[in-house]
DNA sequence: CGTTTACCATACGCTAGAGTATGGTAAAGC
DNA sequence: GCTTTACCATACTCTAGCGTATGGTAAACG
């Protein structure tokens, strides 16, 4: 247990800023990321922040650099050990009610698709979700055009579903409401 | 034809700021929007804004109803009239590609879903929108609640879509690769 | 034990944008 | 023709955040 940020007395790492920085972004968006703030929030001065980093762009880049390798590692550790093509799907949409943070940053980042560092962030996330997506309903028999365009569409529901827990407009999580429609979403997209 | 900003030396009203504001939403998006940039843009000073407007924020309020207005009265119009729901439902997606100033606005305000004056104006939109969604999809025989969700889940496909966009991450437009996707996604989701 | 090094605090200067105050001007009204 | 009104310019103040400069301190090192 490392008990974050509470006054242990060793000093900050790189690594703390960076991982505050993602926990702010998760909170307030990438727009709100700004390093005397983020000093405040860490009880702490900017001359620390300053020292591990030379600028407040360095530190997005870093942080953005960790939160993608992260995401990486774990989208193929939760899909990559699941044989049965149809329950790596469904588990690709359980995967937004766990792992809190790491969906919640992604979120963040959609919402800020414009700016020059995140853009190229999320084409490669994107695009590597999208192949294992496509692949899978390439193991279901499809075509490799119509597994592509499947596996885009599969996406976008994904997308408009973040866009809508962003807006509030989803029903609660883990009610029966959510569960069914997951279901709803698994049999339409998915070939039985 | 109106031309726009071009020196007319008639008068500024409050419209023009609205509709400037607007404009600059869909380049820049809502946070982007400040008001000495918008003077300069328009080859004015601030003086002027503040004869018209006591904030920024009312600016911003103004312009977001004046969008949401037109967006629903367009909304009405575009699939009022069509009576087959299946050409309804096809005719939403193609929406995309025409009114283009409406739909890049409406693409930065899902970026600024967290701010407390687009929020309420998003979830307006979104009900509005999944209720004709809805409805058309029980005049295609389904039960209410499967309608819903599948209303929920066609409209999630546009909000990914309009996603993917501002990532540059969808086929180009009206290229061939395009229609092939929309035809998929229809034929996926409207029941033959 | 003195010095270096790593880390942090304090105090700056700088910029952009929000509002405010006030004055100028051209056209409309009386 | 003189005044009012509507609109715009100029010149402030104020705030928040970036980045810098410089000095302090505690622990590691030689």
């Amino acid at each position: 247990m490392k008990t974050n940020v509470k006054r242990e007395r060793t000093t900050l790492s790189a690594a703390d800023w960076e991982r505050a920085a993602l926990e702010s972004i998760a909170e307030q968006g990438v727009q709100a990321l700004a390093v005397e703030p983020l000093a405040r929030r860490m009880g702490i001065t900017k001359g620390s922040f300053y020292w591990h980093f030379p600028s407040r762009e360095c530190l997005l880049e870093q942080a953005l650099q960790r939160w993608e390798e992260h995401d990486s590692r774990n989208l193929s550790k939760s899909l990559g050990e699941i044989h049965q093509p149809r329950d790596r799907l469904t588990s690709f949409f359980r995967r937004v009610v766990r792992e809190k943070l790491t969906h919640e940053v992604y979120s963040e980042l959609c919402s800020a698709a414009g700016h020059p560092q995140v853009a190229p962030v999320l084409e490669r996330v994107a695009e590597r979700r999208m192949e294992h997506l496509s692949a899978a309903f390439e193991e279901l028999g499809m075509e490799p055009a119509t597994a592509r365009n499947r596996a885009r569409m599969t996406y976008s529901v994904y997308l408009g579903f973040l866009q809508l827990q962003r807006q509030h407009q989803t029903p609660h999580l883990s009610s029966q409401e959510f569960d069914a429609y997951i279901e709803h979403v698994i049999d339409t997209l998915i070939p039985a």
